[in-house]
RNA sequence: GCGCCCGUGGUGAAAUGGAUAUCACGGCAGCCUUCGAAGCUGCUUUUGGGGGUUCGAAUCCCUCCGGGCGCACCA
């Protein structure tokens, strides 16, 4: 149990052994709107009601009545609420202590024996993995640090579009104006997809010529086959280093090729369990209305795969691979909300009814409007990350000019890749982010490179006082720790200690943001811990103490950067 | 038309139904002879309209207005 919940386990105690008759739950107690005004507020409304007696004077009462003892040091009464102040000295003692015992692992939960599977970076071959692809990853790779930190076993997975119309528009370009064309440059595919739907949508004949294509596919055509398996492998390729360079690892890789044909079974079998009948044009559709779910198409009038038609298919694949799966999420952006609530429900008619969840988040655009790889007006990954990565490396190469160029390398990495994760995880999911080069650019205020920073300056401290190299990655020794503490030195691991709950809720919540902010709050408590306590000047026995907080506020900042995926170096 | 999401300073955002709505950016004025100025300090400007529920509403409900997205052969 978290330092903090022990807290507010005692203060709910002698609040409750003061109140007979009155149910007091975690839910009365809530954060002050001020640090001075104490660490945790109690408000009587609840009791009040209970006891027919003004709030005030229930207030008064329990801060009277109430016995403090352990972490508890105070109770006073404002008005309708009972300010909890926590024993400083004992506190922060506790916090150092916490961190020091499992830095890499503060705010984790023993493992809850829950197997989960989230499958995100689920992005099409043949096209220009963009930005609106990274805000993807980035929330896919937090969930999956968040969900293992709050004790689940996670099994990350893609599951990745190379068949279906948008391949087939592709080869069809490709063969019909670029086959003399033997450049693998995989950043010219995404341009060839752009011009092979302009072609597409010159002429309406050509319709019928990609669906013909997409058939061929389908049915094996060697010559078709033969090229789609080329150039698909060198995106397949790509993908995976792009996922590489941004830390993203899986352990279940689905290729939509795989499940298109027991998609097609599904189908069938959905058509012979009268779930399914033909719709339009000879397609085959569900019909979801009395659900209020509209019509959903499951195979296309040809006879050709959709990709309902295989996620069909991969659900069950997934549970029939990891039987006792206790949530089965797919990140797929919002855009997708009502195609998820159709496919759940078809597999329930079929009586495949698991944990199953969609969770969506709005979409990356840009100023001028919607990104569309159709239209080829989209921001890459790749160049994005150029631009990022040439910006923070002049950026480093100003500050630090007797760095060797591989240092100077990593580090400016480091850093940008700091500022494009913490910048798609910094805003709620359920807000579209408008892409803008400049802030995406910017290395001050509410920024990963900021944390960083004050994580950098920490250790800088650190490192002088020979407490730990600047290259070490793990924690060093621990410091002792004696008291008493002063005001500054609590304020930043008061903060310091909500990490375990706000990593629990954002876990719980598939809210990266929350972290996002929480360590946005300890980088400015840090600074102004920076600025206010001096540590190694300060006398032998303060300087100590001090030291350990550092290196505890440390751990902690270098901790949550860790969930969002983002390191945290020493030196910057 | 129906459905989902969103309306908070000039801009972008935060706030388990709780105390005086919090940050960042921008702008203006300052701070490097004291542990790293990618930092710090000060000033600047806010809950779309109207009802309702509640001791208490940015938050919940209704309604209107505004924006985004989705709604049969794309993924």
């Amino acid at each position: 149990m978290s330092v903090l919940n022990r807290a507010t386990k005692e203060a709910l105690a002698a609040i409750g052994a003061a109140l007979p008759g009155v149910s007091v739950g975690p839910d009365d107690l809530g954060a002050t709107p001020k640090p001075e005004m104490g660490d945790l507020a109690f408000a009587c409304f609840g009791a009040a009601k209970t006891l027919k007696k003004a709030p005030p004077q229930i207030a008064k009462e329990v801060a009277a009545a109430a016995k403090t003892a352990g972490l508890i040091a105070k109770l006073e009464a404002v008005g309708p609420y009972v300010n909890v102040f926590f024993d400083k000295t004992a506190f922060a003692a506790a916090v150092v202590d916490d961190i020091a015992s499992a830095p890499q692992d503060y705010g984790a939960t023993p493992a809850i024996g829950k197997k989960m599977m989230i499958e995100y970076g689920s992005v099409n071959t043949h096209k220009e993995v963009h930005v609106g692809h990274l805000r993807n990853v980035c929330l896919g790779l937090a969930a999956v640090n968040l969900r293992r930190a709050a004790g689940y076993e996670v099994i990350p997975a893609y599951y990745i579009g190379d068949v279906g119309a948008h391949v087939a528009k592709w080869l069809w370009y490709y063969r019909k104006k670029r086959s003399d064309d033997a450049s693998e440059d995989v950043r010219a595919f995404g341009k060839i997809y752009t011009e092979a739907t302009r072609l597409a949508e010159s002429d309406e004949k050509y319709k019928e010529e990609i669906a013909a294509v997409l058939r061929k596919l389908e049915e094996h055509d060697p010559e078709w086959e033969a090229l789609w398996l080329k150039t698909r492998d060198i995106c397949l390729r790509e993908i995976e280093r792009i996922f590489a360079e941004l830390g993203a690892t899986f352990e279940k890789k689905y290729l939509e090729s795989e499940v298109e044909a027991p998609g097609k079974e599904a189908v069938k079998e959905l058509l012979k369990g009268g779930i399914a009948k033909v719709g339009e044009r000879e397609a085959i559709i569900v019909d979801l209305e009395p659900d209020d779910l509209g019509i959903f198409l499951v195979l296309k009038g040809d006879g050709s795969a959709l990709y309902s038609t295989k996620e069909l298919a991969l659900a069950k694949k997934k549970f029939e691979e990891f039987p006792n799966l206790a949530e089965s999420v797919h990140i797929v952006d919002s855009r997708q909300s009502l195609y998820f609530k159709q496919l759940f429900a078809t597999l329930k008619k079929m009586g495949f009814d698991k944990p199953m969840t969609h969770l969506g988040y709005e979409f990356v655009t840009l100023k001028e409007g919607a990104m569309s790889s159709r239209k080829g007006n989209i921001v890459a990954y790749e160049d994005f990350r150029d631009e990022l990565l040439t910006h923070s490396a002049k950026e480093t190469a100003t500050r630090h000019a007797d760095w060797s160029k591989e240092k100077t390398d990593r580090i400016a990495w480091a850093i940008a890749e700091g500022a494009m994760k913490f910048g798609m995880l910094k805003q709620d999911n359920d807000r579209p982010i408008v892409f803008d080069i400049e802030a995406a650019l910017a290395f001050d205020g509410f920024t990963g490179p900021y944390i960083q920073y004050a994580h950098a300056r920490l250790a800088s401290i650190l490192a002088k006082a020979g407490k730990e190299g600047p290259s070490s990655s793990k924690a060093g020794k621990t410091v002792s720790f004696a008291g008493p503490v002063d005001a500054g030195e609590y304020a930043v691991l008061r903060v310091a200690a909500d990490l375990p709950d706000i990593a629990a809720k954002a876990a719980a919540a598939y809210r990266p943001s929350l972290l996002c902010q929480y360590l946005f709050d300890l980088a400015q408590a840090t600074n102004d811990f920076y600025r206010d306590v001096p540590i190694l000047a300060a006398a032998e026995a303060d300087r100590e103490r001090r030291l350990a907080i550092a290196q505890a506020v440390k751990a902690a900042l270098a901790r949550g950067l860790a969930l969002l995926g983002i390191r945290a170096p020493d030196e910057m």
